[in-house]
DNA sequence: CGTTTAAGTGACATTTAAGACATTTGGATA
DNA sequence: TATCCAAATGTCTTAAATGTCACTTAAACG
C-alpha cells in the first residue's frame, strides 16, 4: 500500500513541511505514525479526501488514483449528451468535446480513463487519432472505445490500430454500460472482488 | 505544483493585500483555502486567466522563463514545414500538428510559448480554437499568431477574439520573425539589456 | 554496518485573515 | 463643472497560521 510522507505531500501543496505536520498533528488530514520518532504516513485515499474536502486541487501525480474520467469526442452534440447522460448516471465523470481540437487538448488536460471516439469526424481521422493516442506516452494506456456508423470492415480496422473496443450506430445504452464498466470498475464494484 | 499567496499577488497586481482576499472571496479570482485558518493559495494558471481577462499586464516573473517552445497548427504540411524552418534556425523549438487533433494534444502536452494557427482547417473552426485557448487557465497566457489566406475582415475578427497578431497568406518570413521575436524574445536577444 | 537522505522538533520570524473604519474612484445628476 | 453617491480599495490592528533555521535522529540503501 502506497502512502505519502509528509515532504511529498508539502511539495504538492507547495506549503512548508512543517505545516503538514501540524495539519495531521491538528486533526485536519488523517494520517499515522511510524514507531520510530513517529514519522508520518498518509494514505493516498485520506489525502484526497482532505483536498476535496478543502477545495484544494489534486496535483498531476494522482490523478489515475481512482480516475473515472470519460472523454466523450463526438460532433454530434445529441449523442454526445446521450452517451454522457448513461455514463454520469453510472457514476462517472463525464467531458464532451465537438471537435476534434477539443478532443486533444481535453485528453492531454484531463488524462480521462477511457475516451469514445466517433470514427467520423470533420477533419480529422479518427484512425490518426487512435494511433496518436496510442504512441504518445501519456495516453498510451488510455482505453478508447470506438463508436462508428461505418462498416465492419471499418471497425475491424479501428481495432487493429488500437482500439479497445468498437460499438456500431445505433447501439444500446446497456451495451455501451457493459464495455465501460469493464474498463474501468468503479470503486463500488470491486467489493466482491477484494481480498486480503 | 507552484502555487501563490496573496502576499505575492498583492505585490504583482500592486495592489493591498485586503484587496486580494476580496477578489478570492467575491469570486473573481479564483482560489483555495489551507484548512488552518483559510490561507489563501492561488494557482498559476487561475492567476494568468485572471490577469487576462481584465486586460491586466503579466508580471515577468511569471512568463514561463526560457520556455522557447513553438506549436505550428497547419493542414499543410509544406507550409508547416516550412514556417518550422525559419523558426527553428532562429533558435526556437518547433513541432508541427497538422490536424485539429493533434494541435489541441500537442497544446496541452508542451505548453509552448507561442502558437502559430492556421484558421482553416478542416472541421475546426479557428475562432472556437481561439475561444478555447483563451478561456482555458493552462493556455490563456499562450501567444496566438493567426495566419490565413482570408481576407482581412476574418484576421480583424481574430484579432477581436483574441489573436495576438494576424499574418495574411502569402507572408514574408521576416515579417514572421519580427512577430515572434517581438512576442518570445530568446535568451541571447537580451544580452545587451543585461547589467553589471 | 556505515553512509546518505529525509523527516521531526523547538524557538523564533514572518505572513495572513478579518473587523472596523478611512479614503479613493468612477459614474450619475443637476 | 461641481456635487453627491455607492462601491471598491487602502489602513491599522491583532491573533492565528505558516515559514525559517539549526539541529537531532530515524529510515533507506548499499
Amino acid at each position: 500500500m502506497k502512502t505519502l510522507t509528509t515532504g511529498e505531500i508539502a511539495k504538492m501543496c507547495d506549503v512548508n513541511l512543517r505545516t503538514v505536520i501540524r495539519w495531521i498533528d491538528r486533526g485536519d488530514l488523517k494520517g499515522f505514525k511510524l514507531p520510530g520518532r513517529g514519522n508520518n504516513r498518509v494514505q493516498i485515499e485520506d489525502f484526497v479526501h482532505f483536498l476535496n474536502e478543502h477545495g484544494m486541487p489534486i496535483p498531476p501525480e494522482l490523478v489515475g488514483e481512482g480516475n473515472r474520467r470519460i472523454l466523450i469526442i463526438d460532433d454530434e452534440a445529441a449523442v454526445a449528451r446521450s452517451i454522457g447522460r448513461v455514463l454520469r448516471t453510472a457514476g462517472y465523470d463525464t467531458t464532451i468535446a465537438t471537435d476534434g481540437f477539443q478532443g486533444g487538448s481535453l485528453l492531454m488536460k484531463q488524462q480521462p480513463a477511457l475516451v469514445t471516439l466517433d470514427l467520423r469526424m470533420p477533419g480529422i481521422s479518427g484512425y490518426d487519432v487512435l494511433k496518436f493516442i496510442r504512441t504518445t506516452p501519456e495516453t498510451a494506456a488510455t482505453k478508447v472505445i470506438v463508436i462508428s456508423a461505418l462498416d465492419q470492415l471499418s471497425l475491424q480496422r479501428a481495432l487493429d490500430e488500437g482500439a479497445d473496443a468498437v460499438l456500431a450506430k445505433p447501439f444500446d445504452n446497456q451495451q455501451l454500460m457493459n464495455l465501460v464498466k469493464k474498463m474501468v470498475p468503479l470503486a463500488s464494484e470491486h467489493v466482491t472482488h477484494s481480498v486480503e
